[in-house]
DNA sequence: TATGTATGAATGAATG
DNA sequence: CATTCATTCATACATA
């Protein structure tokens, strides 16, 4: 296949929904990625995106979306690579080989078609809620249990 | 698309782990988020967050997060849209996708601002491509073929 | 045409 | 509040 961009027939593009690299945009950015660079700042961004410019349509989000893709998936290969001994059903990334980060999860619901009984996430077992400084809560809503979705070690002062 | 649901035989069945917000819900949010866009009180999270518990299970948490988030990535402020844009006859069907795109499921925007989705991929309405910031340079849009969302080119210090 | 895979994009959550 | 990570959704593209 050719650039998608460019109609593959003398006609006009039909608003592609989404961006796809074309091959020389492709080298370019593996080759930066390679080069040991994770997530490039917004002035290099813009430096890639104005070089991938000149090989096609391309935009700033393109560039930082594809970088990060490319880490997430990267990893994503690594780890399943390192499990080699288990599992043999990686067919997709939809595969849950959880065993570095996610230990289990608790709750599982159903997809009705009426979205009206999707449901999830503890009370508070996550991000900050001390946010605010005018009210400053103190004495926490009292939890409920030990979600424990993760486990976390860290202390900012969730607890406590 | 089906239900994430696989629950095929006895397998992990990779529940939805994290929180989606109903449309209802959602719609509740972004009014609230219209009317005092900011991180609201710690005390208005738990109204809130008491609202769309009518509506499907939530958190503060989950509210917090999505208020942040959503301030993080208001994707509403930059319109870099009748700008060039070539190429583009504005004769396909990109219209938008709030009905013949996304007919099955309900994460889907209520009212997305559609506008400039001429080609493909507007330069910021999308990812969070804003690690400059968006909310400090509002105004800054509106210059045609140049994407000046964030010219302050300061640094964070990130990874670059 | 129908199915499978690869991957860009959207977004909830986590971290600093 | 800023930035990054992780997971999922949707679609381009290849294949049968």
């Amino acid at each position: 296949y050719c650039d998608p961009l460019m109609t593959s027939g003398g006609h006009k593009i039909t608003a592609r929904q989404r961006w796809t690299p074309t091959p020389v945009q492709l080298q370019i950015l593996e080759r930066i990625f390679d080069q040991g660079n994770g997530t490039p700042s917004k002035q290099k961004i813009k430096e890639i995106t104005s070089e991938l410019s000149q090989h096609g349509q391309i935009s700033e989000t393109n560039v930082y979306n594809w970088f990060q893709n490319r880490r997430a998936r990267s990893k994503r290969k690594q780890l399943v690579a390192s499990s080699n001994n288990a599992e043999s059903e990686v067919e997709t990334e939809v595969d849950s080989f959880n065993e570095k980060k996610k230990p289990e999860i608790f709750h599982a619901q159903q997809n009705p078609p009426r979205a009206e009984d999707l449901c999830f996430q503890s009370p508070e077992i996550s991000s900050e809620l001390h946010y605010l400084g005018d009210d400053h809560l103190t004495g926490k809503m009292g939890v409920p249990g030990n979600y424990n979705l993760y486990d976390q070690a860290e202390d900012y002062g969730m607890a406590g």
